[in-house]
DNA sequence: CTGGTCGATGTCAGTCACAGACATCAGATG
DNA sequence: CATCTGATGTCTGTGACTGACATCGACCAG
């Protein structure tokens, strides 16, 4: 038998969003938040850089989904297509069991500007290896940048929309959706003269 | 004569680029900044919300440029006209005198992931005003987002070339290249037919 | 079986960002 | 002259986060 119950950085979580949803993140102590996962505030500090971090996991394999998207993707691809690719891939990490807990967790991010930092931080991180994987597909700077951030744009919008109330689509089909209004911004002209 | 030195935030805000520069950010203490202003930690706080708050002012100005620059263009123009325009306006804030001081203080951003965190706060605060004014001027959502986070990126593209080493160009004809980087990112259909 | 190493944790003490409450005082205002 | 105001100082507290060191079950070599 172990000497401490396993799944400790769970617990945490867990236990974090909890007393967050319940008083609020600054009203949240992070020695409470320990305390309620049966461990003291400087475990806490171990398994988490900071406070905030604590509601951001599972970022290397949201990152993972993306960039194996674009590697899957045949060579010379134009950008906004191996974008598409990542999106693609990407998607299928939002299925529709996440979708109760991601938004009872936006609703915490939301009322937080500490936190919505924290998620833009989040996402630049997703933009940047973007840019890294479309730059050695062959997209040139600063396209690969433009494209990467356009990309995480998009996806951005997107999961706002997929954990908005009574939206039933799922991520894949909302994605597409707002990648063809990224594509008709600039592209209103080649739409008018296939007309 | 008044009680005390005029100009205590831009004493502040110079005292604590000095002190970054030297010893660095997390290095250097509120209190240390306060005192060589002259001022006691608890003034410090009353001019500026956190720590890092103390490089990031302007930022009023800035968005005003961006929104000025909108309000001035013909109604019913194209969304990334708009932003053309916005980029445009806001230029005439990144003059020759202020390059050399943005470059210093971006060496500090540069080296603090914290504050390169505040930095896409305020980012993505241009962005966020840009929205709400292209959507005031007739472009539909989801495109007056898409658009207005393109100009946002193309602006810190735009900047981060302006403050390279060696760049010489003035803002208005970097961010008109980058801006035109992005068109062709999807416009590259119209361009062939047009060929 | 014994001893030693290892990894996750607890304990303790400390630094520092930041905030509330209250006092102070030069200058504007009537 | 009396009063008010705004920017500041002073004092005190809370909470995020860190370094140093101790603990102890698990696991492994002999």
């Amino acid at each position: 038998m172990a000497r401490w119950e396993p799944g400790t950085s769970d617990r945490l979580r867990a236990a974090a969003l909890d007393l967050f949803v319940e008083q609020g993140f600054e009203q949240t102590t992070s020695a409470e938040i320990a305390h309620a996962a049966g461990v003291t505030e400087r475990t806490f500090f171990r398994h988490f850089r900071d406070k905030r971090e604590v509601l951001f996991g599972g970022q290397d394999q949201l990152e993972l989904a993306f960039v194996t998207g674009i590697r899957d993707a045949p060579a010379g691809a134009p950008p906004l297509d191996l974008v598409a690719a990542a999106l693609d891939s990407a998607a299928q990490f939002f299925t529709d069991e996440r979708r109760a807990s991601s938004r009872v967790r936006q609703t915490v991010v939301d009322a937080n500007p500490a936190l919505q930092e924290r998620e833009r931080h989040k996402l630049a991180s997703v933009a940047a290896v973007l840019r890294t994987e479309l730059h050695a597909h062959g997209v040139p700077e600063p396209a690969a940048r433009l494209a990467a951030e356009s990309g995480a744009t998009v996806f951005s919008i997107s999961f706002a929309q997929w954990i908005a109330p009574g939206e039933e689509r799922g991520m894949r089909e909302i994605a597409d959706g707002v990648l063809g209004a990224l594509v008709s911004l600039t592209g209103a002209g080649a739409a008018e003269m296939e007309a």
